[in-house]
RNA sequence: UCCCCGGUAGCUCAAUGGCAGAGCGGGUGGCUGUUAACCACUAGGUUGAUGGUUCGAGUCCGUCCCGGGGAGCCA
């Protein structure tokens, strides 16, 4: 099959097109006829937002074609390069040839040249990626995928694939979804004193992962350092513009490392990505701060550069009981910070991303390393503005006793963390890690504002179309 | 799950309890190296569902469904 030239490699060097012969392969976005004999049809491929202006002349070949050639149809048009006499663009191909691989009709094509509102857009989720804003999102998105796998590749991480089916519940981080192959439709044939997981696949519970850390702490003590990176899930009935039931989560595990080496990775890592989205997404980034978010750029250009402030709880506790804001729930050492008070610090004290450390042992999970002070744990949430928490992580408790202990306190089974323990036991490591959630890492670097548009089929309570 | 707001033409939205409307999109015609093109004409409606109040309900009340914003839970 014919194959043409990507139109982001038009647009990256026009001189060294200008004259040739190229063929373009792409989704007509609008048409505009010219009675002169003259019909401009504008392009898309996917390659850049941006469009390739085609120029289409009736006494071509093609002509009797063109009736057919609606917005949203695909199309293949070869043509020389040539320089544009109109505005908006520069060049434009002089069409010798065009093929219609597939019309539209435009009586029925969802999309039109106007503007949808997302929640439209979310209806016809098969098409949307041929708007604006959704394809951008998914090429920034892309790029953020490739730049996390080369931070790691390039920093002797290894690439480990966690379980997604697990059978612990594991640390109880929320509602999880149940993995059966069992008719709920059917009562079991044996009544209530049947083993309910008789017949079933697994014959033991089975779930569906919210985190493949535990596992990548099992790498960690073998490879030294590792990263996850793959779909997590959480049956919250969550219903906001942060929140899905699916998403993908990004978790490297570091033996040798503590807390503070821990925070180094993180905070490089996130100005790693920034980076990358800035260097190398500048048209669509452009775009999000045109139509998206105006304050977008400025924000990106900070957090690249500027350094992350770093406070512990407890010192992020006194400046919110200093601060004469009204908060709705009133700050005291032991609460959990609230999205209010994450925002009053990363918005109004900060002015920028910022970092939490030393949380109170009682708010975090068992397997955090309780620090010399007993009452907190060596814990770091990293807080950006708008989005809220991006990144959260910890050092994880080496200590057999004290993991027990921890265990204990939090009314853990350790029947059901044998494996886990274990690792305690033989040649234990100190070790640290971080999770960061890839559709708020998106949402934050395009200022879209709803979690929905950043994922291309999202699922939410009551939502799994597609 | 809780609080608030909303659901009217394909899309985005108007309409004191009193004739169902506009812009865009579609169709037809005109005009033009066009740029969200422009001009004229035209088709297009069970006002989310259901029950009630009223001479009369898109509008008021009850219940349900769906969407948005915020909160909680979290990434």
């Amino acid at each position: 099959m014919e194959k043409g030239v990507p139109i982001a490699n038009l647009f990256g060097d026009e001189q060294k097109w200008l004259g040739k012969t190229v063929i373009v392969q792409g989704w007509v976005k609008t048409r505009r006829d010219s009675k002169a004999g003259v019909c401009f049809i504008e392009v898309n491929d996917g390659s850049t937002l941006k469009g390739l202006q085609v120029l289409a002349e009736e006494d071509k070949n093609y002509a009797g074609l063109l009736a057919k050639v609606t917005t949203g149809s695909a199309i293949l048009a070869e043509g020389v390069v040539s320089a544009s006499p109109g505005k908006g663009q520069r060049i434009e191909l002089r069409a010798e040839r065009i093929h219609l691989y597939g019309s539209a009709d435009p009586a029925t094509y969802p999309l039109q040249k106007k503007r949808h509102s997302f929640e439209y857009l979310r209806q016809i989720a098969h098409l949307r990626p041929r708007t604006n804003t959704l394809g951008a999102a998914a090429r920034v998105r892309s790029r953020l995928s490739f730049a996390i796998h080369q931070f790691f590749q390039l920093r002797g991480f290894h690439y480990i694939h966690t379980p997604i089916i697990t059978a612990s519940d594991c640390e109880g981080a929320g509602e999880i979804f149940r993995v059966t192959t069992l008719d709920p439709t059917r009562p079991l044939a044996g009544g209530v004193s049947e083993d309910p997981y008789r017949g079933d696949f697994f014959a033991r519970p089975a779930f569906l992962t919210v985190s493949g850390q535990l596992q990548a702490e099992i790498f960690a003590l073998a490879l030294g350092k590792v990263y996850t990176f793959g779909p997590t899930f959480r049956a919250e009935n969550s219903n906001t513009s942060r929140h899905l039931a699916e998403f993908w989560m990004v978790e490297p595990e570091m033996a040798f490392h503590d807390l503070g080496d821990d925070l180094e990775v993180a905070l490089a890592f996130i100005r790693h990505l920034v980076e990358v989205v800035l260097n190398e997404c500048e048209e669509d980034v452009e775009f999000f701060g045109r139509f998206i978010d105006s304050e977008l750029p400025a924000r990106l250009q900070n957090a690249a550069k500027s350094s992350f402030e770093v406070i512990t709880y407890t010192d992020a506790v006194d400046i919110l009981k200093r601060s004469r804001e009204g908060f709705v729930y009133p700050v005291e050492w032991g609460i959990d910070l609230q999205a209010e008070h994450e925002r009053y610090l990363t918005e109004k004290v900060f002015g920028g991303p910022a970092a939490i450390i030393d949380f109170p042992r009682a708010l975090k999970p068992f397997y955090m390393r309780v620090n010399d002070d007993e009452k907190t744990v060596a814990a770091m949430d990293i807080l950006v503005p708008g989005t809220g928490e991006i990144i959260g992580g910890s050092q994880r408790e080496e200590r057999l006793e004290m993991l027990l202990e921890q265990m204990r306190l939090k009314g853990i089974p350790a029947d059901d963390y044998r494996w886990y323990i274990e690792l305690r036991e033989f040649g234990s490591a100190p070790h640290s890690g971080f999770g960061l959630g890839l559709e708020r890492l998106v949402q934050f670097v395009t200022g879209i504002p709803n979690i929905r548009e950043v994922i291309a089929f999202p699922r939410t309570p009551g939502h799994a179309e597609f």
